[in-house]
DNA sequence: ACTAATTCTTGTCATAGGGCAAGATTTTCC
DNA sequence: GGAAAATCTTGCCCTATGACAAGAATTAGT
Protein backbone atom coordinates (compact mmCIF):
# COMPACT_ATOMS: atom_id res chain seq x y z
CA UNK A 1 0.00 0.00 0.00
CA UNK A 2 1.10 3.57 -0.67
CA UNK A 3 2.35 5.82 2.06
CA UNK A 4 -0.35 8.03 3.54
CA UNK A 5 0.05 11.75 4.02
CA UNK A 6 0.32 11.22 7.76
CA UNK A 7 3.24 8.88 7.37
CA UNK A 8 4.90 11.30 4.99
CA UNK A 9 4.44 14.24 7.35
CA UNK A 10 5.65 12.55 10.50
CA UNK A 11 8.42 10.50 8.99
CA UNK A 12 10.06 13.71 7.91
CA UNK A 13 10.27 15.05 11.44
CA UNK A 14 12.62 13.77 14.12
CA UNK A 15 10.52 11.12 15.77
CA UNK A 16 11.71 7.77 17.01
CA UNK A 17 9.89 4.80 15.57
CA UNK A 18 8.37 4.14 18.99
CA UNK A 19 6.92 7.64 18.92
CA UNK A 20 5.67 7.18 15.39
CA UNK A 21 3.90 4.02 16.49
CA UNK A 22 2.00 6.09 19.01
CA UNK A 23 1.32 9.05 16.78
CA UNK A 24 0.35 7.61 13.45
CA UNK A 25 -2.40 5.24 14.65
CA UNK A 26 -3.95 8.11 16.60
CA UNK A 27 -5.18 9.65 13.39
CA UNK A 28 -8.46 8.39 12.11
CA UNK A 29 -9.32 8.40 8.43
CA UNK A 30 -12.48 10.35 7.69
CA UNK A 31 -14.29 11.26 4.49
CA UNK A 32 -16.26 14.39 3.69
CA UNK A 33 -18.69 14.89 0.84
CA UNK A 34 -18.61 17.96 -1.32
CA UNK A 35 -20.17 20.91 0.56
CA UNK A 36 -20.05 19.09 3.90
CA UNK A 37 -18.93 21.19 6.87
CA UNK A 38 -15.95 20.11 8.94
CA UNK A 39 -16.68 22.87 11.45
CA UNK A 40 -19.43 25.44 11.88
CA UNK A 41 -19.33 28.96 13.27
CA UNK A 42 -20.50 28.90 16.88
CA UNK A 43 -19.01 25.48 17.56
CA UNK A 44 -15.77 24.70 19.35
CA UNK A 45 -13.25 22.77 17.27
CA UNK A 46 -12.87 19.27 18.67
CA UNK A 47 -10.65 17.99 15.91
CA UNK A 48 -8.02 18.97 13.50
CA UNK A 49 -7.15 17.31 10.22
CA UNK A 50 -4.48 16.62 7.68
CA UNK A 51 -5.75 16.52 4.13
CA UNK A 52 -5.06 13.34 2.19
CA UNK A 53 -7.02 14.43 -0.89
CA UNK A 54 -9.57 17.01 -1.93
CA UNK A 55 -10.03 20.75 -1.42
CA UNK A 56 -11.31 22.56 1.64
CA UNK A 57 -11.85 26.20 2.45
CA UNK A 58 -12.45 28.19 5.59
CA UNK A 59 -14.49 31.36 5.52
CA UNK A 60 -16.02 34.02 7.71
CA UNK A 61 -19.25 35.92 7.32
CA UNK A 62 -18.62 39.56 8.16
CA UNK A 63 -21.11 41.96 9.76
CA UNK A 64 -22.56 42.90 6.36
CA UNK A 65 -23.13 39.26 5.48
CA UNK A 66 -20.19 39.05 3.07
CA UNK A 67 -18.65 35.64 2.70
CA UNK A 68 -14.86 35.98 2.90
CA UNK A 69 -12.60 33.02 2.22
CA UNK A 70 -9.81 32.89 4.80
CA UNK A 71 -7.94 29.82 3.61
CA UNK A 72 -7.69 26.95 1.17
CA UNK A 73 -6.40 23.54 2.15
CA UNK A 74 -5.27 20.66 0.01
CA UNK A 75 -3.05 17.58 0.19
CA UNK A 76 -0.73 17.51 3.21
CA UNK A 77 -2.11 20.75 4.64
CA UNK A 78 -3.25 20.98 8.22
CA UNK A 79 -6.84 22.11 8.72
CA UNK A 80 -7.16 23.57 12.17
CA UNK A 81 -8.92 26.47 13.78
CA UNK A 82 -6.06 27.39 16.09
CA UNK A 83 -7.90 29.72 18.46
CA UNK A 84 -10.94 27.50 18.79
CA UNK A 85 -8.99 24.29 19.20
CA UNK A 86 -6.51 25.61 21.75
CA UNK A 87 -8.56 28.14 23.64
CA UNK A 88 -11.62 25.85 23.61
CA UNK A 89 -13.84 28.68 22.45
CA UNK A 90 -16.55 28.84 19.77
CA UNK A 91 -15.19 29.78 16.39
CA UNK A 92 -16.48 32.44 14.03
CA UNK A 93 -15.36 30.64 10.92
CA UNK A 94 -16.81 27.88 8.81
CA UNK A 95 -14.73 25.09 7.35
CA UNK A 96 -16.22 23.37 4.36
CA UNK A 97 -15.23 20.66 1.88
CA UNK A 98 -15.23 22.05 -1.65
CA UNK A 99 -14.79 18.63 -3.19
CA UNK A 100 -15.05 15.15 -1.80
CA UNK A 101 -12.20 14.85 0.71
CA UNK A 102 -10.22 12.27 2.61
CA UNK A 103 -8.68 13.54 5.83
CA UNK A 104 -6.86 12.29 8.89
CA UNK A 105 -8.56 13.41 12.05
CA UNK A 106 -7.18 13.92 15.54
CA UNK A 107 -9.37 14.79 18.53
CA UNK A 108 -8.48 17.21 21.30
CA UNK A 109 -8.19 14.58 24.02
CA UNK A 110 -5.92 12.37 21.99
CA UNK A 111 -3.94 15.44 21.04
CA UNK A 112 -3.39 16.35 24.68
CA UNK A 113 -2.13 12.86 25.43
CA UNK A 114 0.44 12.99 22.67
CA UNK A 115 1.30 16.57 23.54
CA UNK A 116 2.19 15.68 27.10
CA UNK A 117 3.78 12.34 26.35
CA UNK A 118 6.03 13.26 23.45
CA UNK A 119 8.29 16.26 23.54
CA UNK A 120 8.99 16.31 19.79
CA UNK A 121 5.25 16.23 19.17
CA UNK A 122 4.94 19.38 21.30
CA UNK A 123 7.70 21.04 19.38
CA UNK A 124 6.34 20.01 16.00
CA UNK A 125 3.01 21.50 17.03
CA UNK A 126 4.50 24.77 18.14
CA UNK A 127 6.49 24.98 14.93
CA UNK A 128 3.40 24.39 12.88
CA UNK A 129 1.53 27.15 14.68
CA UNK A 130 4.38 29.59 14.29
CA UNK A 131 4.57 28.75 10.61
CA UNK A 132 0.86 29.41 10.21
CA UNK A 133 1.39 32.73 11.92
CA UNK A 134 4.20 33.52 9.56
CA UNK A 135 2.13 32.63 6.51
CA UNK A 136 -0.70 34.83 7.67
CA UNK A 137 1.71 37.71 8.09
CA UNK A 138 3.05 37.19 4.58
CA UNK A 139 -0.48 37.30 3.28
CA UNK A 140 -1.08 40.50 5.20
CA UNK A 141 1.93 42.22 3.72
CA UNK A 142 1.04 40.98 0.25
CA UNK A 143 -2.43 42.49 0.61
CA UNK A 144 -0.77 45.85 1.16
CA UNK A 145 2.12 45.74 -1.24
CA UNK A 146 1.04 43.56 -4.15
CA UNK A 147 -1.65 44.27 -6.72
CA UNK A 148 -4.49 41.77 -7.02
CA UNK A 149 -3.02 40.29 -10.16
CA UNK A 150 0.21 39.33 -8.42
CA UNK A 151 -1.61 37.91 -5.43
CA UNK A 152 -3.61 35.78 -7.81
CA UNK A 153 -0.51 34.56 -9.62
CA UNK A 154 1.10 33.79 -6.28
CA UNK A 155 -1.87 31.71 -5.21
CA UNK A 156 -1.90 29.80 -8.48
CA UNK A 157 1.80 29.08 -8.16
CA UNK A 158 1.34 27.88 -4.60
CA UNK A 159 -1.75 25.77 -5.25
CA UNK A 160 -1.90 24.94 -8.94
CA UNK A 161 -4.81 22.53 -8.57
CA UNK A 162 -6.98 25.15 -6.91
CA UNK A 163 -8.33 26.87 -10.00
CA UNK A 164 -9.72 23.63 -11.37
CA UNK A 165 -11.51 22.72 -8.18
CA UNK A 166 -12.66 25.98 -6.70
CA UNK A 167 -15.17 28.59 -7.68
CA UNK A 168 -14.00 31.95 -8.98
CA UNK A 169 -16.01 33.68 -6.29
CA UNK A 170 -14.21 31.87 -3.49
CA UNK A 171 -10.80 32.65 -4.88
CA UNK A 172 -11.80 36.28 -5.38
CA UNK A 173 -12.86 36.82 -1.78
CA UNK A 174 -9.66 35.18 -0.63
CA UNK A 175 -7.72 37.72 -2.68
CA UNK A 176 -9.89 40.56 -1.42
CA UNK A 177 -11.50 41.43 -4.76
CA UNK A 178 -14.82 40.71 -6.49
CA UNK A 179 -15.39 37.81 -8.83
CA UNK A 180 -15.94 40.33 -11.62
CA UNK A 181 -12.48 41.79 -11.15
CA UNK A 182 -10.86 38.39 -10.93
CA UNK A 183 -12.52 37.37 -14.15
CA UNK A 184 -10.98 40.42 -15.83
CA UNK A 185 -7.60 39.83 -14.30
CA UNK A 186 -7.68 36.30 -15.63
CA UNK A 187 -8.51 37.52 -19.10
CA UNK A 188 -5.58 39.92 -18.96
CA UNK A 189 -3.24 37.13 -17.89
CA UNK A 190 -4.33 34.85 -20.71
CA UNK A 191 -3.75 37.63 -23.23
CA UNK A 192 -0.24 38.41 -22.01
CA UNK B 1 6.15 51.87 44.53
CA UNK B 2 3.61 51.39 41.75
CA UNK B 3 2.91 48.02 40.24
CA UNK B 4 4.86 47.34 37.07
CA UNK B 5 3.28 46.09 33.89
CA UNK B 6 4.90 42.71 34.44
CA UNK B 7 3.27 42.33 37.82
CA UNK B 8 -0.04 43.38 36.39
CA UNK B 9 0.18 40.91 33.52
CA UNK B 10 1.23 37.90 35.52
CA UNK B 11 -0.86 38.54 38.60
CA UNK B 12 -3.93 38.30 36.43
CA UNK B 13 -3.08 34.78 35.29
CA UNK B 14 -3.33 31.67 37.44
CA UNK B 15 0.13 31.50 38.89
CA UNK B 16 1.03 30.51 42.41
CA UNK B 17 3.07 33.05 44.31
CA UNK B 18 6.04 30.70 44.21
CA UNK B 19 5.80 30.69 40.43
CA UNK B 20 5.47 34.44 40.34
CA UNK B 21 8.63 34.72 42.40
CA UNK B 22 10.44 32.83 39.67
CA UNK B 23 8.84 34.57 36.74
CA UNK B 24 8.77 38.23 37.65
CA UNK B 25 12.46 38.64 38.57
CA UNK B 26 13.42 36.98 35.28
CA UNK B 27 12.41 40.08 33.40
CA UNK B 28 15.00 42.77 33.12
CA UNK B 29 14.10 46.39 32.79
CA UNK B 30 15.57 47.98 29.66
CA UNK B 31 15.29 51.40 28.09
CA UNK B 32 15.32 52.36 24.43
CA UNK B 33 15.86 55.78 22.94
CA UNK B 34 13.63 57.15 20.24
CA UNK B 35 14.56 55.55 16.89
CA UNK B 36 16.61 52.80 18.53
CA UNK B 37 16.15 49.31 17.10
CA UNK B 38 15.08 46.47 19.35
CA UNK B 39 15.65 43.99 16.53
CA UNK B 40 17.03 44.21 13.01
CA UNK B 41 16.17 42.29 9.87
CA UNK B 42 18.70 39.52 9.37
CA UNK B 43 19.15 38.92 13.10
CA UNK B 44 17.61 36.18 15.19
CA UNK B 45 15.43 37.41 18.05
CA UNK B 46 17.11 36.62 21.35
CA UNK B 47 14.62 38.48 23.49
CA UNK B 48 11.06 39.44 23.78
CA UNK B 49 9.59 42.34 25.69
CA UNK B 50 6.61 43.71 27.49
CA UNK B 51 6.14 47.43 27.08
CA UNK B 52 6.01 49.48 30.25
CA UNK B 53 5.82 52.83 28.46
CA UNK B 54 6.42 54.31 25.02
CA UNK B 55 5.54 53.36 21.46
CA UNK B 56 7.18 50.77 19.24
CA UNK B 57 6.52 49.60 15.73
CA UNK B 58 7.59 46.65 13.64
CA UNK B 59 7.93 46.94 9.90
CA UNK B 60 9.07 45.10 6.82
CA UNK B 61 10.74 46.38 3.69
CA UNK B 62 9.18 44.71 0.69
CA UNK B 63 10.93 43.83 -2.57
CA UNK B 64 10.25 47.30 -4.03
CA UNK B 65 11.77 48.97 -0.99
CA UNK B 66 8.44 50.00 0.53
CA UNK B 67 8.39 50.35 4.27
CA UNK B 68 5.27 48.62 5.61
CA UNK B 69 4.31 48.87 9.27
CA UNK B 70 3.24 45.47 10.57
CA UNK B 71 2.42 46.37 14.14
CA UNK B 72 2.30 48.98 16.88
CA UNK B 73 3.03 48.19 20.49
CA UNK B 74 2.34 50.21 23.61
CA UNK B 75 1.83 49.72 27.34
CA UNK B 76 1.28 46.10 28.38
CA UNK B 77 1.74 44.76 24.84
CA UNK B 78 4.11 41.95 24.10
CA UNK B 79 6.79 42.71 21.53
CA UNK B 80 7.97 39.47 20.03
CA UNK B 81 8.94 38.18 16.63
CA UNK B 82 7.28 34.80 17.01
CA UNK B 83 8.87 32.99 14.09
CA UNK B 84 12.33 34.29 14.77
CA UNK B 85 12.22 33.73 18.51
CA UNK B 86 10.78 30.22 18.36
CA UNK B 87 12.27 28.87 15.18
CA UNK B 88 15.62 30.52 15.92
CA UNK B 89 15.81 31.92 12.42
CA UNK B 90 16.77 35.38 11.12
CA UNK B 91 13.83 37.72 10.91
CA UNK B 92 12.82 39.87 7.96
CA UNK B 93 11.28 42.56 10.10
CA UNK B 94 12.63 45.52 11.99
CA UNK B 95 11.42 46.53 15.42
CA UNK B 96 12.01 50.12 16.35
CA UNK B 97 11.21 52.45 19.23
CA UNK B 98 9.14 55.39 18.03
CA UNK B 99 9.47 57.22 21.31
CA UNK B 100 11.66 56.69 24.33
CA UNK B 101 10.56 53.36 25.82
CA UNK B 102 10.79 51.32 28.97
CA UNK B 103 10.42 47.58 28.46
CA UNK B 104 10.77 44.33 30.35
CA UNK B 105 13.08 41.95 28.58
CA UNK B 106 13.27 38.17 28.66
CA UNK B 107 15.99 36.19 26.90
CA UNK B 108 15.52 32.91 25.08
CA UNK B 109 17.51 30.80 27.56
CA UNK B 110 15.66 32.14 30.55
CA UNK B 111 12.43 31.67 28.66
CA UNK B 112 13.20 28.00 28.02
CA UNK B 113 13.89 27.47 31.72
CA UNK B 114 10.55 28.90 32.73
CA UNK B 115 8.83 27.14 29.88
CA UNK B 116 10.01 23.74 31.03
CA UNK B 117 9.70 24.39 34.73
CA UNK B 118 6.26 25.95 34.92
CA UNK B 119 3.27 24.44 33.20
CA UNK B 120 1.08 27.52 33.49
CA UNK B 121 3.84 29.58 31.93
CA UNK B 122 3.78 27.21 28.94
CA UNK B 123 0.06 27.57 28.66
CA UNK B 124 0.10 31.31 29.05
CA UNK B 125 2.64 31.45 26.25
CA UNK B 126 0.62 29.27 23.94
CA UNK B 127 -2.46 31.34 24.65
CA UNK B 128 -0.61 34.52 23.85
CA UNK B 129 0.60 33.13 20.54
CA UNK B 130 -2.85 31.92 19.59
CA UNK B 131 -4.26 35.31 20.46
CA UNK B 132 -1.71 37.02 18.26
CA UNK B 133 -2.68 34.67 15.48
CA UNK B 134 -6.31 35.55 16.00
CA UNK B 135 -5.59 39.26 15.96
CA UNK B 136 -3.68 38.94 12.73
CA UNK B 137 -6.58 37.11 11.18
CA UNK B 138 -8.99 39.82 12.25
CA UNK B 139 -6.73 42.37 10.65
CA UNK B 140 -6.67 40.32 7.49
CA UNK B 141 -10.44 40.15 7.25
CA UNK B 142 -10.74 43.84 8.03
CA UNK B 143 -8.37 44.63 5.15
CA UNK B 144 -10.80 42.88 2.84
CA UNK B 145 -14.16 43.90 4.23
CA UNK B 146 -13.67 47.35 5.77
CA UNK B 147 -12.89 50.60 3.99
CA UNK B 148 -9.72 52.43 4.99
CA UNK B 149 -11.69 54.95 7.02
CA UNK B 150 -13.17 52.28 9.26
CA UNK B 151 -9.86 50.56 9.73
CA UNK B 152 -8.41 53.87 10.80
CA UNK B 153 -11.22 54.51 13.28
CA UNK B 154 -10.76 51.02 14.64
CA UNK B 155 -7.07 51.58 15.19
CA UNK B 156 -7.69 54.89 16.93
CA UNK B 157 -10.26 53.27 19.19
CA UNK B 158 -7.88 50.46 20.03
CA UNK B 159 -4.81 52.63 20.60
CA UNK B 160 -5.95 56.18 21.30
CA UNK B 161 -2.49 57.42 22.19
CA UNK B 162 -1.03 56.32 18.89
CA UNK B 163 -1.97 59.33 16.78
CA UNK B 164 -0.16 61.69 19.11
CA UNK B 165 3.02 59.67 19.10
CA UNK B 166 3.31 58.21 15.66
CA UNK B 167 3.89 59.59 12.23
CA UNK B 168 1.04 59.70 9.73
CA UNK B 169 3.14 57.75 7.27
CA UNK B 170 3.61 54.85 9.66
CA UNK B 171 -0.07 54.63 10.45
CA UNK B 172 -0.92 54.81 6.75
CA UNK B 173 1.29 51.88 5.76
CA UNK B 174 -0.17 49.89 8.63
CA UNK B 175 -3.63 50.51 7.20
CA UNK B 176 -2.45 49.72 3.70
CA UNK B 177 -2.93 53.20 2.25
CA UNK B 178 -0.72 56.19 1.46
CA UNK B 179 -0.10 59.06 3.84
CA UNK B 180 -1.87 61.32 1.36
CA UNK B 181 -5.04 59.29 1.55
CA UNK B 182 -4.91 59.07 5.30
CA UNK B 183 -4.54 62.81 5.54
CA UNK B 184 -7.73 63.15 3.48
CA UNK B 185 -9.58 60.55 5.47
CA UNK B 186 -8.71 62.42 8.61
CA UNK B 187 -10.00 65.66 7.21
CA UNK B 188 -13.28 63.96 6.32
CA UNK B 189 -13.60 62.56 9.84
CA UNK B 190 -13.02 65.95 11.44
CA UNK B 191 -15.69 67.48 9.21
CA UNK B 192 -18.32 64.88 10.03
C1' DA C 1 16.03 81.34 18.49
C1' DC C 2 17.15 80.04 13.56
C1' DT C 3 17.80 77.07 10.06
C1' DA C 4 17.28 72.66 8.15
C1' DA C 5 14.83 68.61 7.99
C1' DT C 6 10.84 66.23 8.44
C1' DT C 7 6.05 65.75 8.31
C1' DC C 8 1.48 67.02 6.89
C1' DT C 9 -1.92 69.04 3.71
C1' DT C 10 -3.76 70.04 -0.63
C1' DG C 11 -4.34 70.21 -5.76
C1' DT C 12 -4.55 67.87 -10.17
C1' DC C 13 -4.96 63.96 -12.68
C1' DA C 14 -4.67 58.81 -13.35
C1' DT C 15 -6.13 54.00 -12.36
C1' DA C 16 -7.50 49.72 -10.08
C1' DG C 17 -11.22 47.79 -8.75
C1' DG C 18 -16.42 48.04 -7.41
C1' DG C 19 -21.64 47.91 -8.44
C1' DC C 20 -25.01 46.47 -11.23
C1' DA C 21 -27.08 43.92 -14.78
C1' DA C 22 -27.40 41.06 -19.06
C1' DG C 23 -25.85 37.23 -21.42
C1' DA C 24 -23.06 33.15 -22.08
C1' DT C 25 -21.42 29.02 -20.26
C1' DT C 26 -21.06 25.19 -17.32
C1' DT C 27 -22.75 22.15 -13.81
C1' DT C 28 -26.29 19.73 -11.41
C1' DC C 29 -29.71 16.72 -10.92
C1' DC C 30 -34.13 14.42 -12.13
C1' DG D 1 -30.53 14.60 -22.17
C1' DG D 2 -32.90 18.67 -20.89
C1' DA D 3 -34.46 22.12 -17.64
C1' DA D 4 -32.95 24.69 -13.70
C1' DA D 5 -29.35 26.43 -11.05
C1' DA D 6 -24.95 28.03 -10.49
C1' DT D 7 -21.03 30.16 -12.34
C1' DC D 8 -18.42 33.05 -15.34
C1' DT D 9 -17.82 36.93 -18.63
C1' DT D 10 -18.60 41.40 -20.29
C1' DG D 11 -20.27 46.26 -20.71
C1' DC D 12 -21.07 50.66 -18.61
C1' DC D 13 -20.20 53.94 -15.38
C1' DC D 14 -18.57 55.25 -10.65
C1' DT D 15 -15.57 55.76 -6.50
C1' DA D 16 -11.71 55.18 -3.49
C1' DT D 17 -7.21 55.53 -3.55
C1' DG D 18 -2.62 56.29 -5.86
C1' DA D 19 1.20 59.22 -8.00
C1' DC D 20 3.37 63.30 -8.09
C1' DA D 21 4.43 67.78 -6.66
C1' DA D 22 4.17 72.23 -4.15
C1' DG D 23 3.50 74.58 -0.24
C1' DA D 24 2.35 74.89 4.92
C1' DA D 25 3.32 73.42 9.39
C1' DT D 26 5.78 71.25 12.74
C1' DT D 27 9.94 69.32 14.85
C1' DA D 28 14.84 68.82 15.69
C1' DG D 29 19.57 70.25 15.97
C1' DT D 30 23.04 73.70 16.97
Amino acid sequence: MNETVIQKIFNQSHFTSAELDKIIPSFKKVEFRKKEYLLNAGKTASYYYFVESGYIRSFAIDTDGNDVTTGFYSRADIVIDWPSFFLRTPTKEYTQALTGCTCWQLGFTKFQELFHAIESFREAGRTRLVNSYFELKRKNIAMITEPARDRYLGLVREKPGLIHNVTLKHIATYLGITDTSLSRIRKEIVKS
